[in-house]
DNA sequence: CGGCATCCTCTTTGATACTG
DNA sequence: CAGTATCAAAGAGGATGCCG
C-alpha cells in the first residue's frame, strides 16, 4: 500500500496494518497461533492466493508476522506472530468491541467460522468476578470454542474444554445473543440452540460496561478549533 | 469497499471503517471535532477531494459522522462524530499505541500536524498519579497541544493552556523524544528544543506499561490447532 | 500440499480540472 | 469553499497453471 507519509502514530500503523485483508490475516494468527498457508486460506474465505501471499509477505517484511520455515523433522512451513504481532491484539480486540455491534445478524451468504465468535464474546464480563470461574463450551460453525471467565473478564479460545459448565451448540448470531443475555434459553431452545449443564451459571456472563472511552475529547481549551 | 462477507465481529468492523483514509478521517474528527470540508483536508495531507467526499458519505451512511448541515446564521457546512464514531476512540487509540513504535524519525517528506501528537502523548502515564496534576505546552508543527495529566493517564489535546508548568517547542520527533524520556532535556535543547519553566514535572510522565493485552492467547486447550 | 506467477476483469485510488 | 466530473494508474478478485 502506498504509505500516507504522515509523522502520525495512527497513520505510521495503518501503513503497515491498513491494507485490506491485512488485520485479518493477523486476527487468524491470533486466534489460531501457527498456521499453515492453507489454513490461513480456509480461515480468510474470499481472499485469493495472490492477495494472501503478498499480504503475508509485507507483514513479515513488517516484523509482524515470522515465516517458520519446516526443520527437517515438520514437513511444513508455518506462519505465526512475531512479538510485535501479538501486540496488535489491542487493537484487533477495539475493532471487535465495536463491531459486535454490528453482529445481529448474518447476513445471507455471510461466511463463518466458529472461532471468529472470540472477539466478540471476550467483550463480555463475569457479573461476579469473585465467584468460582464459569467455563462455557461452545459448538458453531464446525468448530469449538471454550469460553472461561479470569478475574471478571471472558476469554474465548478455539479449543475443547476439559469440564465445562454448560454447553452451548447452535446458530452463531444465537450463541452470542444468548450469550450476551439479549435472548431467553427457552426462546433460544425453540429456535434450534442446544443447551445442557448448568444453565445459571450464563447469568453470570454480562456486557461489558463499555467504558467506551474516548480519552481524547477531553476538557476543551481556549483554541480549540479557533 | 467490498464487504469481507464474513461474520465476524472485526470484518464488520473493517466493512465500515476499513477503508483507506476512513480511520484517518475519524482521526481528524476526534482530534479536532467539528471540521469544515477544508479542515478536513488540511488535516488530510495527500487524501484527494472525491476521496473525501466518499468516505465522509460511507461513514454519514454508516452512522459514525453526522453532516451539520448549515442553518442560516451559520455559512459553511460541518462534520462531526456521532457518538457511535466516538466509540471508535479505543480503536484509534490502540493504533496510535503500537504505532508510536515506529515515530521514532520522521521521513523525508512526511508531512505532519501539532494535533497529530495527541496520540503517541496520550499513550503517556503520569507515574505519580496523587502528585498535582501537570500541565505542558506544546509548539510544534504551528499548532499548539496542550498535555494535562488526569489520575495517572495522560490527555493531549489542541489548544492553548491557561497555566502550564513548562513549555516545550520544536521539532516534534525531539518534543516526542523529551516527553518519552528518552532525550535527555540539556541535549534537546542543544538540538533545537526550546524549554522554558518547571521542567522537573517532565520528569514524571513516563512510558505507560504496555500492558498489552492480548487476552485472547490464553490458555492452551486440548483441540488447539488440531 | 505450499506457494508463487500470470492473465483477465472490475473496482478503487489519485490527480486535476471544473462548477454552484 | 464545497463538492462533482473525468480519466489514468494501481490494486483487488478470480481462475488457472506450474513447480518442488
Amino acid at each position: 500500500m502506498r504509505s500516507y507519509a504522515q509523522y502520525c502514530a495512527v497513520a505510521r500503523a495503518l501503513d503497515v496494518v491498513g491494507d485490506r485483508w491485512a488485520l485479518l490475516v493477523v486476527r487468524e494468527l491470533l486466534l489460531r497461533r501457527r498456521c499453515r498457508y492453507k489454513d490461513l486460506q480456509d480461515g480468510l474465505p474470499g481472499i485469493s492466493t495472490n492477495v494472501l501471499t503478498e499480504r503475508l509477505r509485507d507483514l513479515v517484511d513488517a516484523g509482524v508476522v515470522r515465516h517458520v520455515d519446516p526443520s527437517p523433522p515438520i514437513a511444513t512451513p508455518l506462519y505465526e506472530l512475531t512479538s510485535r504481532g501479538t501486540e496488535l491484539a489491542p487493537v484487533l480486540h477495539a475493532l471487535g468491541t465495536w463491531g459486535a455491534e454490528l453482529m445481529a445478524a448474518p447476513q445471507r451468504d455471510d461466511t463463518f467460522r466458529g472461532h471468529w465468535l472470540a472477539f466478540p464474546i471476550s467483550r463480555l464480563a463475569d457479573s461476579a468476578p469473585n465467584d468460582p470461574p464459569v467455563t462455557v463450551q461452545i459448538r458453531a460453525g464446525g468448530e469449538l470454542i471454550v469460553v472461561e471467565t479470569d478475574h471478571g473478564a471472558v476469554r474465548a479460545n478455539p479449543g475443547r474444554a476439559t469440564a465445562a459448565d454448560v454447553d452451548l451448540d447452535g446458530p452463531p448470531d444465537l450463541v452470542l445473543a444468548v450469550l450476551r443475555g439479549e435472548l431467553p434459553l427457552a426462546e433460544a431452545e425453540a429456535c434450534g440452540v442446544r443447551v445442557a449443564g448448568d444453565v445459571k451459571v450464563l447469568a453470570r456472563l454480562v456486557p461489558a460496561t463499555t467504558s467506551a472511552a474516548a480519552s481524547i475529547p477531553a476538557t476543551t481549551h481556549e483554541g480549540d478549533n479557533p
